[in-house]
DNA sequence: AATCTACCATACGTATCCGTATGGTTGTCA
DNA sequence: TGACAACCATACGGATACGTATGGTAGATT
């Protein structure tokens, strides 16, 4: 019934279950669609996983992991508070799969798991934010308000680019817009 | 079976249904669940509509009712562009049962009636904003410009307010970043 | 070669939805 | 008072999801 012989691991799981996740939200995160798309039975899954909420926590895991991760890179390379808070602004924007699953954990917040993923990740921009304005000489209240302002905007501009109003955002609108957020979070 | 003698109006059921929506999603304006909650068993829905998604689209209909409604009242009560942009944005935000319906709609734009009436409120409080900055003076780009930036603003706020992180947004803090948020729309 | 382990298929049980079919009650009006 | 309409209860069918039980296969290991 297998197409490919290789057989598959937890990481083969994680790896369809984010793409699905980051396309089509948690619902769409179920066992026998998984296996579906990965060729196999829930047979399969359940030798993997101990329920779906396993996965979904591994899967949450996985994903700080990878944001953590990049953030630091992002650290490394960008010495400077203000080009480094740029540059992480840009990607947090457009990295699509970031931007998709972080709002996918936003919408599903009844979900203790997932809120306390969501929770850690709101707190990681914040405090990514506030740093940032505190490098760039800001007192730390005053860094945590605007840390709380630019994040907003940060929030507003993910939903609505993620929101398909095609006549609302053409490209060079959207372009713009995120120009202008950009201007505003390096405005202190 | 029923506790009160009187029976029910379409009415009842989307009131209760607006309460449910604007609490606990659209998962929870299930049928039966909705009929336990008004001491009826769904004879008597499927009595009052044709399905579910009948219910849904009166419902979001109801919502936009209400909604443009008081809008009307704001722009009928607040003559000054900026007086008006000020108190509507004030309602927008603190509105419990608007902000937490609107962000509802937001996260279930793959059901077409759900992202129509989405779509429509964007534009909406867009056009509102929009329309302000022209009476205060703008030229319309900029203002369309400029209400996008309000728009971010407002929908990061209403999210980050909704969401219950309370280490994060003590009373006093979302206080002064709503009047902080408030001031940016205002400026232009 | 025999066996053991990792991996998977199949079949089943259960819960929860939506929606339908059908009949009962209650008030109103001729 | 008898019939009709409005409103509701009950019982059922079907779809979809999770999870379990059990057995099968292929490759590594001894």
């Amino acid at each position: 019934m297998r197409k490919s012989t290789s057989k598959l691991s937890k990481s083969d799981w994680l790896d369809e279950a984010l793409q699905v996740l980051a396309k089509s939200g948690f619902e769409a995160v179920a066992v026998e669609s998984l296996a579906r798309r990965l060729e196999v039975t829930k047979g399969s899954f359940y030798w993997h996983f101990k329920s779906r909420s396993e996965l979904i926590k591994l899967l949450l895991a996985f994903w700080e992991g990878i944001e953590e991760q990049y953030i630091d890179e992002y650290k490394q390379s960008y010495g400077g508070a203000r080009v480094f808070l740029k540059e992480i602004l840009k990607v947090l924007i457009s990295d699509q799969t970031n931007k998709r699953v972080f709002l996918q954990l936003s919408h599903h917040l009844s979900d203790e798991a997932i809120k306390s993923a969501y929770d850690r990740a709101v707190k990681r921009r914040l405090n990514l934010f506030s740093e940032a304005y505190v490098k760039m000489g800001m007192e730390k209240m005053q860094a945590k308000e605007k840390a709380l302002m630019t994040y907003c905007g940060y929030f507003g501009l993910i939903k609505l680019t993620d929101d398909g109003l095609e006549d609302v955002l053409t490209q060079e609108v959207e372009a713009r817009l995120i120009g202008r957020e950009i201007e505003f979070a390096l405005t202190i």
